[in-house]
RNA sequence: GGAGAGGUGGCCGAGUGGUUUAAGGCGCACGCCUGGAAAGUGUGUAUCCUGAGUGAAUCGGGAUCAAGGGUUCGAAUCCCUUCCUCUCCGCCA
């Protein structure tokens, strides 16, 4: 969320710079400026009669004390009529900022200067790409038929006992989830990040607080009887331990990794992209967290992405990534890079990693504060990865390392399965 | 799930309707003292909104004692609701 001041201040760049993302701010910037003055004076009247009531009060306190009854019960009544004027004015405020807050959560986050312009995914920027030639055989398969044949991934299972995009790991296809769960947490522990083990449902302060709400309420899960969420991502609860505090500016950076199950309804997805592992409402994922000084947090973001490659890379997958345009770039985020890897059975790049710079978009909703070294409190700045997110990961091991004898496993997870092929 | 006790500043803790403008302590920061330190001593020590000044210091108003509502001229204190913690019982991996 933007802060107020800010908006008021920056009225005209930030209709601008939301153009990047699509986005016409013109009309709520307005009525925002509107609302924010009324609600400015309606605040310094109703001050000034609490302030009053309250100095009355403490004088009729004076008077009873000193038993002058009759000059204090006059008073009363003045007080009286002050506290109804002020009940009046304090509907009015709470009428005037509720409406003002559901404007502000309405505008997204600025774009960084760097975000290029455009409308759609294949208008994102590739800024590199490392790829390495996939030698295949003819019987090459899509991962979803190679999961059937070795046995390793049932899908129809997961629909019979809970429904479609729930599948089942079997035997070493249950292994290699888990090995791969280890070796990233042990990567970013090597890293400097401090692992966590995190909740799987999260209150609403907590959705609101990462922006998955308002605007994403369909995309959660909800336990209505106890108005719960289930975390589409670690971010959620991980961003928000932060919630509600005020750090110092040498606990900055905070570097977290939480390993979680992730929950997402996927609604209005079908076709052929969803095919196998390439989309599910259930999957397993890996996700670097970290908080930071604001004039530090666009350094952070280069960081966690050579971070993100070097596991690309000792998982030997061909990768790629991509600066989010405008418009695919999320509605919390100010900058985005996608990692593809290349899964050469279907001959697709799959998005496997998004890491991205929120800046103060969520501190600022979330009240995520540091003391800086002037003596400020100023908005912290988060980040987050997938370090990595396991299906598509998945997907593209078994489908870039098949051979007519089995399916290879890379080296870098040898002592995480037990074992370097996967066979029939 | 049932019964009971609670939730006060960074932390501990006093406070059951009116100089509480939240005592006192610990911690922290700065100063004094000291050759240096400890001890001692003095001062300061929350957040948000807002007005004046003005992108500074400073001065003023309002809000916040888990959250929200209510009673009252006046609420940390009384009442209601919700959340959370602890103890006992029940159930249970």
């Amino acid at each position: 969320m933007l802060q107020l001041n800010y908006i008021r201040e920056n009225a005209e760049e930030i209709i601008q710079r939301l153009k990047i993302k699509n986005f016409d701010a013109g009309d709520i910037v307005k009525e925002i400026i509107i609302k924010d003055n009324l609600r400015r004076e309606t605040q310094k009247t109703l001050d000034d009669t609490l302030s009053q009531a309250n100095k009355l009060a403490r004088q009729i306190g004076i008077l009873f004390k000193s038993g002058k009854t009759e000059e204090a019960n006059a008073l009363k009544e003045q007080s009286t009529k002050l506290k109804k004027q002020s009940q009046v004015m304090g509907d009015k405020l709470s009428t005037i900022i509720k409406e003002l807050n559901k404007l502000i959560v309405q505008l997204p986050n600025i774009p960084h200067q760097s975000v290029p312009q455009g409308k759609l995914a294949k208008d994102n920027k590739i800024i590199s790409e490392e790829i390495h030639e996939i030698p295949l055989h003819d019987q090459a398969l899509p991962h979803w038929e190679l999961a059937t044949a070795y046995d390793i991934i049932d899908f129809d299972l997961g629909s019979k006992v809970t429904g479609a995009g729930f599948p089942f790991y079997k035997s070493k296809g249950a292994k290699l989830q888990r090995a791969l769960i280890s070796f990233f947490l042990d990567e970013a522990i090597n890293n400097g990040y401090e692992e966590y083990q995190p909740p799987l449902m999260v209150n609403e302060d907590s959705a609101f607080g990462t922006g998955q709400l308002p605007d994403k309420d369909g995309q959660m899960y909800h336990i209505e009887s106890d108005n719960l969420y289930l975390i589409p991502t670690a971010e959620v609860p991980i961003t928000n331990i932060y919630r509600d505090m005020i750090l110092k500016s040498e606990d900055l950076p905070i570097k977290n990794v939480a390993y979680s199950s992730c929950f997402r309804r996927e609604a209005g997805s079908y076709g052929k992209d969803v095919r196998g592992l390439n989309r599910l409402h259930l999957f397993d994922k890996v996700e670097i967290v970290q908080v930071q000084h604001p004039d530090r947090s666009h350094e952070t973001l280069d960081k966690m992405c050579e971070y993100v490659a070097s596991l690309c890379r000792k998982l030997e997958l061909p990768f790629r990534i991509a600066k989010l345009c405008g418009g695919d770039l999320s509605f919390a985020s100010a900058l985005t890079y996608d990692f593809e890897v290349y899964s050469a059975a279907q001959k697709k790049w799959l998005e496997v990693s998004s890491v991205s710079n929120f800046e103060s978009f969520q501190s600022s909703r979330m009240k995520l504060r540091f003391k800086d070294k002037d003596g400020k409190t100023k908005l912290a700045h988060t980040l987050n990865g997938s370090a990595l997110a396991l299906p598509r990961i998945v997907a593209a091991i078994l489908e870039n390392n098949q051979t007519p004898n089995g399916i290879r496993i890379p080296g870098i997870l040898h002592e995480y399965t037990g074992f370097k092929m996967i066979t029939k």
